[in-house]
DNA sequence: CAATAAATATGACATCAATCATATAAAATG
DNA sequence: CATTTTATATGATTGATGTCATATTTATTG
């Protein structure tokens, strides 16, 4: 949970309910508000000419999203979509701002959750830059299970279908479930059903 | 410039000579210092097991790097590495993590820093997920020019070599001297005596 | 629980960038 | 300014991943 959602409230906060399929905001267009996910599925993402989908980060319930044009007054980086029916809520920008000045511990949390991103991307550029599905797929993942996001905890079954993962990583989905596959035969994780255990 | 030095000094920082090739932190390793750039130029990059290296940024004089472990307590994302004889200022996490309580607007100046940065490998990873040179390479350009990093103001000659491009975006230096040729040719950017404009 | 939809699986083939080799041009050095 | 080093250039070949087609399994829905 990142900002607390009694806190969002008292300082104007308003609920949103958006629909599967529903755009929350558009890249590229200007920002007024600061996002929080209270309940189901959004995926930031950037679309390219063909339509095609590249998956910057999948927000569950308690994250925040669409935070980037807050601090550097620029235009959103990619597009919020829900994957189901979802509710957000979302506090405006001056408000927003004036919360972190008031509270420096939270601005304390935000500088982490930014850095923690960035970090993310890192490491994923790192990967990608390597031009191994395997590797790259196994740091996803391993990124995954450390932060507990995308994975169900206990289990640790993955979350994530196979084209999400193609989404996250530039691959075709062939690429994800062949590489996978191979995964599974050498060891490394574990397919049963289709799901993937890790 | 990130932070004024003689604030930095004033708060206890001191000044360290670096020689080409020397290597200012390694990735994975704990940190206990705030690094900003006087001058000189460093890379900041992964190395990969065929010690072939992924540039995540080229550090310019007045750049803060290695910063992220201040903020999220986790060890270096990556090498910084002195690309010629440079001097750094570093300061005590502590103090700088004091620095930054005392100075709200300060700590706003690297919310905004850290956005910016994430914006940027928001940008390159959705263009190398779309396994497109010429684009990749245009997007890079461009961001460079936007920010002026990277290119020497006035004339846009770009002050990276093709091979620097090449670990910055996982391709091989032939692809990157064939894609600009060919760039050149169509007219989006121009090569003179080896050297690029844009 | 039958029917439909979605996700996973797998083969065949094509393609674009990697690789390797070598040449040439530009920059750095004594 | 001659020599060495570094960067750019370009051809030939290879190989991994994309593409397309189709089958099968798993999940969803009425």
């Amino acid at each position: 949970m990142m900002i607390d959602i009694n806190t969002l409230l008292a300082w104007g906060a308003a609920y949103k309910k958006v629909s599967a399929g529903e755009i929350i905001f558009k890249e590229g267009t200007c920002s007024s508000f600061y996002f929080q996910l209270v309940s189901g599925l959004v995926r930031w993402v950037n679309t390219n000419e063909d339509g095609k989908e590249f998956i910057q980060t999948i927000v569950e319930p308690g994250d925040s999203f669409g935070e980037m044009p807050m601090f550097d007054d620029e235009p959103f980086a990619a597009s919020a979509i829900a994957n189901e029916h979802s509710v957000i809520i979302r506090l405006h920008k001056s408000s927003f701002l004036q919360l972190l000045k008031e509270t420096p511990e939270l601005h304390f949390a935000f500088t982490r959750l930014l850095s923690q991103r960035l970090r993310f991307k890192f490491i994923l550029l790192k990967e990608l830059a390597n031009h191994n599905p395997e590797q790259s797929i196994s740091s996803l993942l391993n990124y995954f299970k450390q932060t507990q996001k995308n994975i169900s905890i206990g289990c640790n079954q993955v979350k994530l279908t196979r084209q999400q993962i193609a989404d996250m990583t530039g691959m075709r989905v062939e690429t994800v479930i062949r590489t996978m596959r191979n995964m599974h035969t050498s060891g490394s994780l574990k397919i049963n059903k289709g799901k993937v255990y890790c």
